[in-house]
DNA sequence: TGACCTGTCAAACAAATGTTTTAATTATTT
DNA sequence: AAATAATTAAAACATTTGTTTGACAGGTCA
């Protein structure tokens, strides 16, 4: 098995591509505790030694796990994705909701990048940091301009910053809350695109509904 | 036999009660599993075998304390305020977005409910099955029924459900992406009472609003 | 008082788990 | 082809941690 690169190397890549993958699995659905490196080496299919050979420690493949998902998962959603900038605003604040509740919902290999997320917020590490410069702070500015666009005033007006706070709730609800949601109502929760795209609406039509209403400007700008 | 507040007695309650208060701080600050039987004794200045002795397991104590959690924080800030079972469901609504705000806000020896119950989330235990039916569904019920009068539509109504998410949702946004808007917005946290009610003010007047505009009625019923 | 219950304590136990070690296997180079 | 380096594999190691055990102290009641 002559291989032309270099297959040492090869299987090197490939067994740490492997513990990334059975990582952000298991630490995904057990978090950083409950995950054990036994588990994620059966999942990988390698030898029990085989993440510190790889990756030295538990901690190190965990952080290489959240950039690993943070790649993939900007690979497959780009943040200005179907976002035309001439589009009105209620079209793109639409458009911006799906999306969002697209990438939470989504089923296969980069689901787990969510749930990483969601315990990065309980328990920040290192990586928090990082990951809100340099992929949560861009987002948020696109929805301020959104929401002044619609309220139709500055982007330093109050009013912005607490409707896109309202807004951006009720996308991560059931990101933090699914376990609960599930258990008060299983069948609520969105399973297929098309509920998703129900909920999608309700979140528009509700915070546009609550917009357009145009709430007295608070006292004090930020 | 007849214990009545003997002093083994005694000591028995107050023994427990300390291991309530412990276990709260330890398992809010650490997580169930971080959380280590040793440091909740530690703290509770308790022998290491005071935990199997008076609730059995850990898991057991950590059941108690997450009832012990919740039902101080409710006690402390009920949903509704004390208002009479009369007022209008916009009064209502407000006390109760309020009362929420305040739990999740609240400082001081109750301040680890939260953060219990935000650890749920991510990281149910099996404790979490009891604490929806026993405590979370009957405040989900308040709602419904809050909901359904400004709505003016019966309680199985999909419009109910789906505002009674959109107003949760901004509560317990700060709950669980208080990292991330420390990070984004550090000076948009609140932390005064006054802020608070900023919040708890636009957090309904805006449900309101978009509540009285009436949202188009889903095809389907749940 | 003396049997008896209850709660506390220190020590030990047993299981789980991250890590290291040492040998075997495979690939690359000379 | 032989030597060397790289990767994998199995077992052992060391630590942590929930739990149990058995002794002991304090109080109760016959």
């Amino acid at each position: 098995m002559k291989t032309r690169s270099h297959p040492a190397v090869r299987n090197h890549d490939e067994t740490r591509r492997q513990l990334l993958e059975a990582g952000g699995a298991v630490f995904a659905e057990m978090g950083f505790r409950d995950a054990t490196v036994r588990e994620i080496c059966r999942v990988a299919k390698a030898n029990i030694a085989a993440v510190n050979y790889h990756f030295g420690d538990k901690d190190s493949l965990y952080l290489e796990v959240l950039r690993y998902a943070h790649g993939k998962a900007l690979e497959k959603y780009p943040p200005l994705q179907g976002l035309p900038e001439s589009a009105p605003p209620e079209k793109k604040l639409r458009a911006f909701i799906h999306s969002f509740l697209l990438r939470i919902f989504d089923k296969g290999p980069t689901s787990w990048h969510g749930k990483l997320i969601s315990r990065e917020m309980i328990e920040p590490t290192g990586a928090l940091d990082s990951l809100v410069e340099e992929r949560i702070r861009p987002m948020s500015n696109q929805l301020w301009k959104i929401v002044a666009g619609i309220l139709d005033c500055p982007l330093n007006d109050r009013r912005v910053w607490m409707c896109s706070f309202s807004v951006v709730s009720q996308c991560v609800f059931f990101h933090h809350c699914r376990p609960v949601v599930a258990r008060l109502f299983p069948k609520q929760l969105p399973h297929d695109p098309a509920s998703i795209e129900r909920l999608a609406e309700h979140i528009t039509t509700f915070s546009l509904a609550a917009m357009k209403s145009r709430p007295a400007r608070s006292a004090t700008k930020r």
